[in-house]
RNA sequence: GGGUCGUUAGCUCAGCUGGUAGAGCACCGGGCUUUUAACCCGUUGGUCCUGGGUUCGAACCCCAGACGACCCA
């Protein structure tokens, strides 16, 4: 391979050209406009009248395309915001910095250009150059120009490269943002208060799952990453913010899949005064409102399944799904013997009782047929251990799950604010814990405590935030919502 | 953990029944003063994922492995 025509020694000797002969790594270009603002700006002007205002702009960005035609050219920056095309006339530029742009330039370097706005012939707005500056280079290669990074493992692990060539994945996480944005605007008008609560656990706690394990050096001790809020913002209501949400990072020591990452975010509010049934209220608004203001529409698909958000989701006791969407007979939804034989094919341990079972039956027959919007409600207490038991039935809470697309998409309950069952329940997951159960939960004697100074009457919620990005941008995988999705190391 | 598919030039991809590899883009040289994935002419560029095996001969067939995607659990 001779060196000229090797690509990267190729791209070293231009850096160092670059180096030597211009102005380096200058840190004094002042960008006055972004791509977008001026294709809003002159949208309504013809190639006449801009020619005639000769408007004075400075983009800047990464050059995308790169046309040269003798003495004239034409590049195509991109900054934040999109494209915008720059004419680069040797005349106008001068030689010396036309020389410097044909010989030293290259695709995906970082440049300034300073000049006038002008529409060519076919129309496009362009800014007419009349100086220009290159403000760094790339030493790799950008992906090719117009298929740009196909490959999904690259697109994770140099999420880099896939935001400046796939507008697509670039338009994914502004989304994100909005929605967050969006999530926060609509639990401050409702006067909750945004909270930060411990990563960091002694005791983890808040959800049954699988716990990852670190150790502090100064304190000797043993600590665990947070599976879930949950026991500190109901601390809070104990301590009086009646009103709490917090939009932060879970870590579950899990599989990975298009579904699952390892760390993920959730979104958890906590209500004083409210139950289940309000928090399902205050869900079908926020999702109407989403759908509404982050899509335009109210009605859409996502991977191909219809979804319509104008009317508010089913609601239906899990022992009905049962028989409606598992096919089980109405009789022998709560036939132990039954529903065991129904799971011949999945691990079931002796000691399950009904709950457990019903709840097993209902993931394995029921959950993915919830196609259109559904809450299921009345979940068994079994596996239930932190929410309030249901007045008519001691063996049910008032608990809610949502699903959309037979996926799982908030889980609600109005809280077990009683002290006693609450460390009853503890050691009932204790004790499952110690027959080898790593998902279940510890015993929190100091959430305990904080019961004992009474917790109001209080609903709470969570919801996914990374599959409430998914459903809402069509991604078919967790990863395409990351910006770095958890990788095998190289 | 099981199944299916994939891994070929810097990038995106072809490659037939087994006969030692091609295109476009990028790069390099030349031409071109309003182009649009600019175009035209001429070059250059390969650990065909890895290791075995079959064969006169393997990118291609067989075995094992690595990595990835998707589906299932």
């Amino acid at each position: 391979m001779s060196e000229e025509r090797d690509v990267l020694a190729n791209r070293r000797v231009k850096m160092e050209r670059w180096l030597a002969e211009g102005e380096g790594y200058r840190n004094d270009f002042h960008r006055q406009a972004l791509a977008s603002e001026l294709h809003e700006r002159c949208e309504h002007l013809d190639k006449a009248e801009l020619a005639e205002q000769g408007i004075a702009t400075a983009v800047a960005g990464r050059v995308m395309l790169r046309r040269v035609m003798g003495k004239a050219s034409f590049i195509t920056l991109q900054d934040t915001s999109g494209r915008i095309q720059c004419y680069l006339n040797r005349g106008d530029i001068g030689e010396a910095a036309y020389e410097a742009f044909t010989q030293t330039w290259e695709m995906g370097d970082i440049v300034g250009v300073t000049g006038t706005l002008m529409r060519t012939n076919k129309g496009e707005l362009s800014v007419h150059a009349a100086e220009i500056v290159l403000l760094n280079k790339t030493l790799l290669p950008l992906p090719e120009k117009f298929h740009g990074v196909t490959d999904q493992e690259l697109r994770y692990r140099r999420r880099y490269l896939d935001l400046i060539v796939n507008e697509d994945s670039r338009q994914i996480f502004k989304v994100r943002s909005q929605i967050i944005e969006k999530l926060r605007s609509f639990f401050h008008q409702r006067d909750y208060l945004e909270v930060e609560t411990p990563m960091m656990h002694s005791i983890p706690g808040g959800a049954t799952a699988r716990p990852f394990t670190t150790h502090h050096n100064a304190l000797d001790m043993p600590l665990f990453l947070r599976v879930a809020p949950e026991l500190f913002l109901k601390r809070l209501v104990v301590g009086g913010f009646e009103r709490v949400y917090e939009i932060n990072r879970n870590f579950r020591n899990e599989g990975l899949s298009t579904r699952h990452n390892p760390e993920f975010t959730m979104l958890e509010f906590y209500q004083a005064y409210a139950s289940y049934a309000d928090l399902m209220d205050l869900t079908d608004e926020l999702l109407q409102g989403l759908t509404r203001d982050i899509l335009g529409t109210q009605t859409f698909t996502y991977q191909g399944i219809a979804l319509d958000f104008s009317k508010a989701p089913l609601r239906i006791s899990m022992s009905e799904s049962l028989a409606r969407y598992g096919d089980v007979p109405e009789a022998k939804v709560s036939d132990e013997d039954y529903l065991r034989k129904l799971l011949a094919d999945e691990h079931v341990e002796e000691h399950w009782g009904l709950g457990r079972l019903q709840m097993e039956v209902f993931e394995a027959r029921v959950e993915s047929r919830l196609s259109e919007p559904t809450y299921i409600t009345e979940y068994p207490a079994e596996v239930s251990p932190l929410a309030r038991r249901n007045d008519d039935n001691p063996d049910i809470t008032d608990r809610f799950e949502l699903f959309i697309g037979g996926r799982e998409y908030a889980n609600g309950f109005s809280e077990l604010n009683d002290p006693v069952d609450q460390a009853a329940r503890f050691r009932a997951q204790a004790e499952l814990k110690s027959q080898g159960d790593n998902e279940a939960m510890h015993f929190d004697q100091d959430y305990i405590t904080a019961l004992e100074y009474g917790l109001p009457p209080t609903a709470g919620e969570g919801i996914g935030i990374d599959r409430l990005v998914m459903l809402l941008t069509d991604a078919p995988s967790i990863r395409d919502v990351l910006l770095f999705p958890l990788m095998r190391s190289q």
